[in-house]
DNA sequence: AAAAATTCAATTGTACACAATTGAATTTTG
DNA sequence: CAAAATTCAATTGTGTACAATTGAATTTTT
């Protein structure tokens, strides 16, 4: 018989639906199994990420850091403070634009590489999955940030 | 010749390599997407995700919110005290069992459903996906979760 | 070249995340 | 039943994220 119920709309709402949590969720936890491998090298996850660039190329402004990353001035030079603080990067004003400041690692932080190196695969034994599997989850959450940065601008 | 550089292994640090900063990155790009949806709703994507979750099931209680959300009191006690403060929540102590905060929609927070409905499915246009690549990237995104919280404990 | 616009990092302010501690309420044990 | 252990939310403290503003340095326009 079909009365009127004020029939909000079913399922489309439901936490479990979301595709949005279940990313958010899927980053925070495997972030969180990160901590105890960073703790021995006094990093946290986006420091240890920061590190990940700078060990690629060294000398970076923060401007291409927060290229790189995706993130801003107001994330990074607090963060970029610590690492510094703890004698990993150096912070300079570039004298051909003062504008720029340029990060560079210190001895110390270019030794902290050899202690990162084991941690890529201790993660991976982590997840239990195929190389291949990876790989292509990555490239798929790559085109979805993609697209989704895409379409704001 | 092959003489002795001290071989700092090649890609496995690249950034662009891991899986766990494809993830970081594609979460925090989804979250910027919602953002602006949601500043109509005057609600932060994690009071959003709190919201469905009280839509879903109303008078739960803290610790239930934080097994759902995946979140502890220390997040979520300042959290719902600003959604409290929003007129959307109540917190009242269970008086079966008085440690227990239980939180309950007010008319307005109900109301608010409404007006939420249309997001996921304007989030789903952002993103260009078919319904079953999104209900499948959820899905793995979820086992990914799962494996690497089991491992842990 | 002087004025206007732009770029860059830093700062300020709000809101998560999360580890660790606290303290009240309840449950379990001896 | 009383003591010990556990559970729960709140609190404290650190470290991101990110919007918005600031101020100095550089580039572009007049």
């Amino acid at each position: 018989m079909k009365t009127a119920k004020p029939s909000t709309s079913p399922d489309i709402l439901l936490l479990d639906q979301q595709l949005c949590f279940a990313l958010y969720a899927a980053s925070r936890a495997v972030t969180a199994a990160y901590r105890p491998l960073l703790e021995s090298l006094d990093l946290t996850y986006p420091q240890y990420l920061t590190m990940l660039v700078l060990w690629e190329q060294d000398g970076v402004t923060v401007r291409e850091l927060g290229r790189r990353l995706q993130l801003d001035s107001g994330t990074l030079t607090p963060l970029l403070k610590r690492l510094q603080q703890a004698g990993l990067v150096s912070r300079e004003r570039r004298s051909s634009d003062e504008r720029e400041v340029e990060i560079r690692l210190t001895p110390a932080g270019r030794e902290l590489r050899a202690s990162a190196e084991s941690i890529p695969a201790c993660l991976a034994a982590r997840l239990c999955m195929e190389p291949d599997d990876m790989r292509r989850l990555r490239d798929e959450l790559r085109e979805l940030a993609a697209r989704v940065l895409s379409t704001d601008a």
